[in-house]
DNA sequence: ACCTGAACACCGTTCAAGT
DNA sequence: ACCTGAACACCGTTCAAGT
């Protein structure tokens, strides 16, 4: 029993906090409640500690929102570059990654923002790509797979900008505060017959849950026009 | 002299400020020192006034942020409307407004993420299209120029998604912190030689000003496949 | 009518002190 | 080694009080 990884009754306290801990808890609280109810006070209490006792795993506030970021995009990493060759090559490849990052942020909708928005820590870092190792394998499989460099580089810049577009909206459509529909926006002087052209087409503009397959689609027609670009034939 | 709209030397004291000004003075902080500078003391400071004596102008802080968004906003509403009709119809209008919502992004980098993911009023809009004359404007003209109810919708969304996207990230470039290029995240264990395909095309991926005519093309693209929906002839 | 002082309930962060 | 109390410099917001 002796001589484990650490002795249990020794006189050090052993931590009752993580790292890990302290960001799950974080991401489960914006989850929760939205950007706003996070602070280190208050993510210490629904912890059960005092906020001062965090700053020993987490280097103050900006760390732990990139580390929020970081835990959030780490199951992309995990499910993206698996066997490219064999199952489709790049198109399966931008597709899976597609499909990954829309479930991260239809997962954490409120994080979604954060991931848009915060600095990446490198200057060829394009949200919603926020780590090296990510953009390294992204060009080394459009290299592979026959695009050039100049070609790998536009489909970069093209596919992170088609994600942030599409998916800053789909956020923000989850995030609404789910009042009632026919609102309008101050409540006062203007009315909605001022508007006809979007009273006519509400129901067009609605389209309750119709955001996926709007995405799929979309992802599709993008993946058709850089197959274009390499000379693929569209079907 | 005396009679005029307001007397000069009355016993009630004449405003000092201006909701226009405070929310001038906002923008100009948030545009010189980044959104983390402002708030309510610092910005009553930089007027000359105690924080409390906004509270007569703007209804808190989010009303602040609003009218922030409004009047940045503003210059696109003003814009964008002006006679269709002779001038090029719909890809004209279409070319227009995106070119005056990327003035937006790039004269304000550091409001336009507020822009992005603040929550619209009602229900249908979409940003970076911020308000409801905007929007019916917009599908008012579609329709104008022989779109379906339908077709209109879907170049609504397709539109903004696009807007989104792009400036999102052209904003981000521009807030950039202009420090050495050459940096690494955490200046830590990783190496640069650990992502030799970034490396190699570091060139391809810094892309120094082009932004603007890669907007350009991408926008022309858009406007090109919008055209086949109606049938228009691309050349 | 318009601005201010004082107050309240919060922040993030540091640091010496407790165990 | 790990957590806490007290403290500092900030927040947003309200309200009675001054002019």
């Amino acid at each position: 029993m002796a001589g484990e990884t650490g002795a249990q009754d020794d006189a050090a306290a052993r931590p009752v906090l993580s790292r890990a801990q302290v960001i799950r808890t974080a991401i489960w609280l914006v989850d929760a409640e939205g950007a706003g109810a996070l602070s280190m006070r208050r993510l210490g209490a629904e912890i059960g500690v005092e906020a001062m006792a965090l700053y020993r795993y987490v280097d103050g506030r900006e760390d732990l929102l990139d580390a929020m970021v970081d835990l959030v995009s780490a199951p992309v990493e995990d499910a993206a570059g698996k066997d490219v060759g064999e199952s489709g090559g790049w198109r399966a490849y931008l597709w899976r990654l597609g499909q990954q990052i829309r479930w991260m942020a239809t997962d954490h909708p409120h994080i979604f923002p954060l991931v848009a928005t915060r600095h990446p820590a490198a200057p060829w870092l394009r949200p919603p790509l926020r780590n090296l190792d990510m953009v390294e394998e992204f060009l080394r499989t459009l290299l592979q797979c026959g695009f050039s460099a100049g070609q790998a580089a536009l489909v970069y810049r093209t596919f992170t900008s088609f994600l942030l577009g599409h998916l800053m909206l789909t956020a923000a459509e989850l995030t609404k505060a789910t009042g009632p529909a026919g609102e309008l926006p101050g409540a006062s002087s203007r009315t909605l017959s001022e508007f006809p052209t979007i009273v006519q087409m509400s129901d067009l503009l609605s389209e309750p849950g119709r955001d996926a397959e709007e995405f799929d689609d979309d992802l599709e027609a993008l993946l058709d026009r850089i197959g274009a670009l390499v000379g693929e034939p569209t079907d």
